[in-house]
DNA sequence: CATGATTAGTCAGCATTTTGACTAGGATTG
DNA sequence: CAATCCTAGTCAAAATGCTGACTAATCATG
């Protein structure tokens, strides 16, 4: 019983299908929660039968029809509850960061080749939490809109997302950068003197 | 087969049992990998029967008889396949960010005791990441640390480690104080003019 | 005008993770 | 000197997560 608050709170925002929040899972929910597609059909189904959110279906005439859900006053009480009892601490999954960890007994150029990779999908990343904030705030600057404006959550929670990828960004190319220097292999673009 | 390179990784590092293992993924690997002491025992066994780590017994008297591990060459290739594919993006589970992304529709206060709670862990964790690379470093500076020094890998995830919990602790305190004047409540030790 | 991408899912089943209960002896603390 | 903590695990079962295969219609591209 963990997805299910995830998507509790995503639906708060709108009214979703199925697919819909897939593509919001794999953009800005992903930066507190993970979710594959199939899970969210599945805890759809199940949060919508135990009526924490109700769906519709939309009929569509260019495109398949769709189910969207919106949250129930009963999915908000079981978010309320969520919020009353101690969050379990967050957990992390990074396979790059086990390579580097290992990273002084296995071949290095491997390793620094996924890292500066990963580096471009981090300043990816935070151009579109980039994006969304000033989506989100509109004409607005950021102290009035944190302020004042409504909803907070989802702009609070994207700042945190921008800081992680923009973290990422820095350590993935600093930390490239160094391994490429231990190992005498000169980065693109650099010349021996 | 995911877990089992993040227990090799930390393996690497030297002859450890389940018990210690779990205290060091509960520490430093929580970093980049998150697995509780159950896990560790299951994948410990596992992985000595394909040959990736060598176990033996260590009998003491003072206390219970403990069995520890050591990667062997198997192991290392293992490694070395591992990081010679891409590897999957990382994945996140935070129910505190959910519960700030829901922060609209639910009651704040729930919300901003939380935050300013694991603000306080966050802290303590930045402070032992401080002292374990401290630690690692030995006399060292850290540029030349960086520059020579063997084993590189450990030392670089913690690094990324502290760097996520210093961006914690600061985002934690300022949603927190964010929140708390927006619902007009007073920030202990602040009193209204 | 065929090929592939996009939308919008369903179904079955395996794999992984997590929880909880249990053992057992020595060390520590009130 | 009884109660609790710490070390060092084992076992079974429940909960959760993930993969892969499949359907089916429309839209865009070459």
């Amino acid at each position: 019983m963990a997805l299910r608050h995830a998507v509790l709170a995503a639906l708060l925002d709108g009214e979703y299908s199925g697919y819909q929040l897939a593509k919001i899972f794999d953009l800005s929910v992903s930066n507190f929660w993970h979710a594959v597609p199939q899970q969210l059909y599945s805890e759809l189904a199940k949060l919508e039968t135990e009526g924490l959110i109700s769906g519709r279906q939309i009929i569509q005439h260019d495109r398949p029809n769709k189910r969207v859900y919106t949250v129930t006053p009963a999915g908000i009480d079981e978010l309320e509850r969520f919020a009353a009892v101690p969050a379990k601490p967050g957990i992390i999954r990074e396979n790059l960061l086990v390579m580097v960890q290992a990273v002084d007994h296995i071949s290095a150029p491997a390793v620094i080749t996924q890292l500066e990779s990963r580096a471009l999908v981090a300043a990816a990343k935070v151009e579109l939490f980039e994006r969304t904030l000033q989506h989100l705030r509109g004409d607005l600057d950021e102290e009035e809109y944190l302020r004042n404006a409504s909803p907070v959550g989802p702009y609070l929670t994207c700042l945190r997302g921008r800081r992680f990828e923009q973290e990422n960004y820095e350590w993935f190319t600093s930390t490239a950068r160094l391994l490429r220097m231990r190992a005498g292999i000169q980065a693109e673009g650099e010349t021996s003197a």
